[in-house]
RNA sequence: GGGCCUGUAGCUCAGUUUUGGUUAGAGCGUUCGACUGAUAAUCGAGAGGUCGGAAGUUCGAGUCUUCCCAGGCCCA
């Protein structure tokens, strides 16, 4: 009967499991670091250490999170953790953005539009503070999820009364710089909601208008002109012809653009004349599904000094030279409405015509147009195209179909309309100039991101910040009655205001009485506009960081995704310049949007949609960092189940791989310890390997080039240590004596990779590193987490007899035996490696090399024998061993059966076990 | 329609800038094989791409230029 020689073996023992079950471990980990307070304990450990701020961008308090929030917190917490074991103090404040039309909406949907709660302002207001603090929780606890470190307990949050506060603080210093002025341009407008909409709030969506062309008549006065332009003698009427979407601008028309570079013709259709632009005759022609004779064309240019009249209103309208009309669609005659258009608003500023408003201050016609006085709009589009046809004007009408802008909540049309707002002005005091100067000297990565806030700063109009809401800061101003002048006492006001607002919240404002501030409080009126949000999360540099951290800190990091270059980077610099002229960031990192396999956006209506709380519910919160850890992030980042499931045997291969470290070192401890020169040559070589991957590794966590990090440890897990180190190292770990320096040389290497490796992944996978650290006594005596640990190793400096090149070689001759054992299974002269003899011929350099390994060559190649031999080729040759197997280590060797008491063994196995056990220099 | 960005094996990524140059690399997955002392694990070997498409520059292009296609972000 065989002798059981199984219990004479060192295997591996570990309660590391195979099985990760993260969905059960993870939420007890997290319990852990709560009850712990290890975000505290970090804090305080890092205390006076170099400063890292990394500064959170706040999202909105409104719904669960999606993946694009998650992706977001993962790569703030890998950067803070890196940092952190790094050495930095590198706290994180998480944050919310809590005001804005949204929450509003919610809140009206949830008590109706029109319940006593939602008309009172101050019950209205308090609805929406608690509905965003409901929101707020829920987020919270998703985010811990995600094994996010953070200050938790004390996240700022845009609705706190001493963040409003700091709100009109900050406002109140932008006015003192001379930024503030009061306008009236055209804004988008949501009629719906009788607000006005920042450019954000607007979305582009496919919809159907009226496309109407339009005649304006020219002024009598104008006629003598236009014969001698066009030659034309016997011209006693003629009219120029607009195109244009929008019918119920045109009682606000006060001019007609032309572009001076065009070419214009004078047209006859139906023995009338028309002027339209030479270009567009076909289009115009094809169109209008008319033929007409082109009388003569002229340079756009000797058309000035002309008047047109109205189509139905007793006015004038200007002919004005304009380098914004375009040829793509219309008659290359444009109809001017500065009260709804930008390009409108500019030239009548420019040629100094005022603005006319057919429109209230709540978006519906005045009551001087009687045939639709009181009517919203674009309601008015029909009844004006009926009155263009009563006076003769209209020339056709059809369907257009284009993409406008619309509400980006109620998905209802917008219109862009005129009405006094407060601005924080590009020009006045510098701003743009002094914004383009300072992104210069800012970090962007990756490094189109200049170009990018560049070209937004350069286009950019000036910021409007007032709203019509009633969920938001107020802009505290006061203004005259009549004039609407700012009160001279308004700078020390500021400051007033936001005390009481510190005290009493935003509802404050509403409740105080002018007379306890002012003395010629008849004469004033307090504002009643509120605040853009982007102005509320803009300011964070100064309610948060500035209060937390010091006045002018500047952020280290700023990490949001790439559609921030228009949202938060820029509201974020401007109120910064405006405010302490620099920048409020040093790097301003970007990452992508979520995408699914085929490239599209993550939509409700696509089914696409991968849900982050059912990955960390079935794969672990881990997965979900692998995931967003593995993806190079600049560009856009693939989701897919796909993907996930790749990621997860990502997982599990570095997973084993310390289970298996784990298991080999349950009997290790310091004292067992080998000192470096007198180590195994492959176990060198593996603290070498070990060394150098954490270099590089370490250098890629710095250039946020975390995708590349994970893959180089994943790398070096498959490649290093499951195909070459640990592989040979079992026969060693096993059959080995169990603290013979052969085996304890091993074990001192693997002790040390396990102490790079697990902090190595720490910052990704958050959860297992700490599994694997509170397993571990190895690794728990040190600290009491892994996160109160750091990268620095004791540097380790030693001499080998074999040198990385060498080493090179080695593998490369490993390989190549690889492929002859290989050759041999396939003729079925062999089954496992260790059924063969090695035999290699070689030249002396590789000679030289391999007869530093010895005797122990052939555990190099996990084969039962190898010899070498020199000469000119080089040479493998594999056969199979006529040796009996030694039970016990597997390995063919004569010896086996020499011996009475252990006929089954070979003379090393014997030796292992019943005499001093075997020495090992090289393998 | 405009600005910026992305497009290399089924999947995730290297390689493209400073230097355009032998049969384009890695890991995962897949196929075949081994082991049963990392075992729903591990080891070995193999197959798999002409680099989104087209044209051009060049002795030579994944790498430079132009155009086109698909997609993303932001605007209009």
């Amino acid at each position: 009967m065989t002798v059981n020689y199984r219990d004479t073996l060192n295997l591996p023992d570990t309660d590391f499991s195979m099985k990760a079950g993260l969905p059960r471990k993870e939420p007890e980990i997290l319990d852990k670091w709560s009850s712990t307070d290890l975000y505290g304990k970090i804090r305080k450990k890092y205390e006076g250490k170099e400063l890292f701020l990394l500064h959170d961008g706040p999202p909105y308090a409104n719904g669960d999170i999606h993946l694009g929030h998650s992706v977001n917190k993962i790569l703030k917490d890998i950067t803070i953790k890196y940092k952190t074991l790094q050495g930095f103090d590198a706290p994180y404040v998480p944050g919310w953005d809590c005001h804005g039309l949204p929450i509003e909406l919610n809140v009206e949907k949830k008590h109706g539009k029109n319940s006593e709660l939602v008309k009172n302002k101050e019950s209205f207001q308090k609805a929406c503070k608690e509905y965003a603090e409901s929101q707020i929780n829920k987020q919270l606890d998703d985010f811990k999820r995600l094994g996010v470190l953070g200050d938790w307990e004390n996240s700022y949050k845009s609705l706190d009364p001493k963040f409003e506060a700091d709100i009109v603080r900050s406002l109140g210093i932008i006015y003192k710089e001379g930024h503030l002025e009061k306008g009236e341009k055209p804004v988008h407008w949501c009629q719906e909601s009788g607000s006005s909409l920042a450019e954000a709030e607007v979305e582009y969506i496919d919809k159907t208008s009226k496309a109407i062309d339009v005649a304006f008549k020219a002024h009598h006065s104008s006629l003598k002109k236009l014969k001698d332009v066009f030659n034309a003698e016997d011209l006693d009427e003629v009219s120029f012809v607009i195109w244009t979407t929008t019918p119920w601008t045109i009682p606000s028309n006060v001019a007609v653009c032309i572009n001076p570079k065009y070419k214009y013709s004078l047209i006859k259709m139906n023995n009338k004349f028309y002027v339209i632009a030479y270009e567009m005759i076909e289009q115009c022609s094809n169109r209008w599904k008319q033929k007409f004779d082109v009388i003569s064309t002229t340079q756009g240019k000797k058309l000035c000094d002309i008047d047109l009249v109205h189509p139905f209103l007793d006015r004038k309208s200007i002919l004005l030279h304009a380098d914004h009309v375009t040829t793509e669609t219309g008659t290359g005659c444009v109809h001017t409405a500065p009260a709804h258009g930008m390009d409108d608003y500019l030239i009548c500023k420019k040629n100094n015509i005022d603005i006319i408003h057919s429109l209230n201050n709540k978006a519906f016609f005045k009551d001087e147009l009687d045939f639709i006085a009181g009517l919203p709009a674009m309601k008015a589009d029909p009844l004006i195209v009926e009155k263009l046809k009563e006076y003769n004007a209209l020339i056709n009408i059809e369907d257009y179909h284009h993409s406008y802008p619309h509400c980006w909540r109620r998905k209802t049309p917008l219109i862009f309309t005129s009405t006094p707002q407060w601005f924080i002005s590009m020009n006045k005091n510098n701003l743009n100039k002094d914004a383009l100067k300072h992104i210069k000297s800012v970090n962007w990565e990756p490094s189109w991101g200049l170009q990018r806030i560049e070209s937004m700063l350069t286009d950019r109009p000036d910021w409007c910040i007032s709203r019509q809401r009633n969920w938001g800061v107020p802009i505290t101003l006061v203004v005259h009655k009549d004039t609407g002048e700012i009160h001279p006492d308004q700078k020390d006001l500021f400051e007033k205001f936001a005390q009481i607002i510190e005290k009493d919240g935003i509802s404050a404002w509403d409740n105080l009485d002018l007379k306890d501030y002012i003395d010629d409080y008849e004469e004033y009126i307090k504002t009643s506009d509120s605040l853009d949000v982007w102005f509320d999360s803009g300011v964070t540099h100064y309610a948060v960081s500035a209060k937390k951290f010091g006045n002018n800190v500047v952020a280290d990091l700023y990490l949001e995704g790439s559609d921030q270059h228009r949202g938060w980077f820029q509201s974020s610099l401007l109120t910064s310049i405006a405010m302490n002229n620099q920048a409020p960031y040093k790097t301003v990192l970007t990452h992508g949007f979520v995408v699914d396999e085929q490239g599209r956006k993550q939509s409700k209506s696509l089914g696409n949609v991968v849900s982050p709380q059912k990955v960390w519910d079935s794969l672990g919160a881990d997965i979900l960092r692998l995931w967003v850890a593995s993806t190079d992030f600049r560009s856009e980042m693939v989701a897919s189940d796909e993907i996930l499931r790749r990621t997860s045997d990502q997982y599990r291969r570095i997973r084993n791989t310390f289970r298996f470290i784990l298991g080999n070192l349950s009997d290790f401890s310091d004292k067992y310890k080998i000192s470096l020169e007198e180590q195994v040559e492959l176990d060198k070589w593996i603290i070498n390997e070990t060394k150098i991957l954490q270099t590089e590794v370490l250098k890629l966590y710095k250039s946020y080039s975390y995708h590349r990090a994970i893959q180089k440890i994943h790398n070096f897990c498959v490649n290093e240590l499951g195909g070459i180190y640990l592989d040979i190292v079992k026969d060693r770990l096993y059959t080995c004596k169990n603290d013979s320096s052969a085996r304890r040389s091993c074990q001192t290497s693997l002790d040390f990779i396990l102490n790079v490796l697990v902090r190595l992944i720490a910052p990704i996978l958050s959860y297992t590193s700490e599994e694997i650290w509170q397993i571990s006594n190895r690794l728990n005596g040190q600290e009491e987490s892994v996160f109160l640990s750091n990268f620095d190793i004791s540097d380790i400096d030693f001499k080998s007899n074999i040198n990385q090149s060498e080493w090179k070689r080695v593998f490369e001759i490993k390989d190549a035996v690889n492929q002859s054992i290989e050759e041999m299974r396939n003729e079925n002269k062999i089954k496992g490696s260790l059924d063969s003899i090695v035999d290699i011929q070689a030249d002396s350099s590789d000679i030289n090399i391999l007869r530093k390994l010895g005797k122990e060559l052939h555990f190099l190649f996990i084969s039962s024998e190898a010899n070498i031999t020199e000469g000119k080729s080089f040479k493998i040759k594999v056969s199979p061993s006529k040796n009996t197997k030694c039970v016990r280590c597997w390995h063919r060797c004569s010896s086996v059966g020499s011996s009475k008491e252990h006929p089954e063994l070979c003379n090393r196995c014997i030796d292992n076990i019943e005499n001093d056990g075997e020495q090992r220099k090289s393998i």
